[in-house]
DNA sequence: TGCAAATAATTGGCACAGCAAGTATAACCG
DNA sequence: CGGTTATACTTGCTGTGCCAATTATTTGCA
């Protein structure tokens, strides 16, 4: 039984590195879905959920510099699927949206693994989906990660860490 | 029960994005621990286990391209913690093993994620790791992931992807 | 009003990761 | 021998990611 502990806990192991590699890794680097790299991907699934949003504001939700999100911006600009706009009633801030391009590619790319995710955790029988659950849970606890803000993905409100209150801007067109 | 399981597979989401930020973004790019950044730290842990260990096998084990790995090794090599040594029956392989000062990191390092996560799993109760376990094993089933080589980490065994099999190198010193 | 401070996005500089293609050397094999 | 393969390395390129300025704009305060 000591031996059934190894092979389990060296299974969780070799399986979260391969949930990892998918999820997180899918695009480990270099090119991939449509020729954009994991954080283009990731920016534009961020954009296909908050709207116009500002740039320092997709910063924080992407737990990037400002700084690297220009970059970001700049080769998803080049590539035509978002537009920046200058703000109207604040001449410093700059509004990104996506293009209808954009759209499309954001409707696409989250089948790539969150989608599947998504999809087979639907068609899961209640008892498995609260194993996994359940494993999860277990894994953040160990990790003492409960109190970490997930990140965004699909949840729409967004914990800024250290930041100040967002000021309650009713952007909403 | 229809939002009980709504509210499960958030929370699934949720911590999945937990687990993979503490994991494998514990390093985001950056450097962190030492100085080292994610690779490198990778690196040095898959060092500590495979002792000498070619280049072109450390990035297998790795599964990165071995020019990647070659800068890595530059650094690492620069940093004083691997050497590089040329083989002498076969002068075209390059051995590469920690220095005292790489070994000393490499004992003090994985307690980053890794070594916080196997000590966690190595306390928890019986069931609740049969739990961590089933549960990712559905996630990696879903993701159809189980085809996909664990990429090493604590194992020792390699599975190299479409390369043939591997010649029964007996290079045991 | 008018000037200082704060804010927003950007720029430039730096280091690293990652790959592909090409090079040099060395081993193997007919 | 001579050609093929294997091994490591080099070079060139793209992309992330950060920090420290810079610029433009807004706000706040005297």
């Amino acid at each position: 039984m000591e031996s059934e502990r190894k092979k389990l806990i060296g299974g969780v192991f070799d399986n979260l590195r391969r949930v990892i590699q998918v999820v997180h890794g899918y695009s480990n680097r270099a090119q991939r879905v449509g020729g954009l790299t994991g954080p283009q991907l990731w920016a534009i699934r961020v954009l296909s959920e908050s709207a116009p949003v500002r740039v320092s504001d997709l910063a924080r939700q992407m737990y990037l510099h400002p700084s690297t999100v220009v970059g970001i911006l700049d080769r998803l600009e080049a590539k035509g699927l978002v537009v920046r706009i200058r703000s109207k009633r604040d001449h410093r801030v700059v509004e990104v949206s996506l293009t209808g391009k954009g759209k499309t590619v954001a409707a696409r790319s989250p089948a790539v693994a969150q989608g599947l995710l998504l999809k087979g955790l639907e068609k899961l029988p209640g008892n498995d989906l609260r194993v996994v659950s359940g494993g999860l849970e277990a894994l953040v606890g160990i990790l003492g990660a409960r109190t970490m803000p997930p990140r965004l993905l699909f949840s729409r409100e967004v914990n800024l860490p250290g930041g100040g209150v967002p000021v309650g801007r009713d952007r909403k067109h």
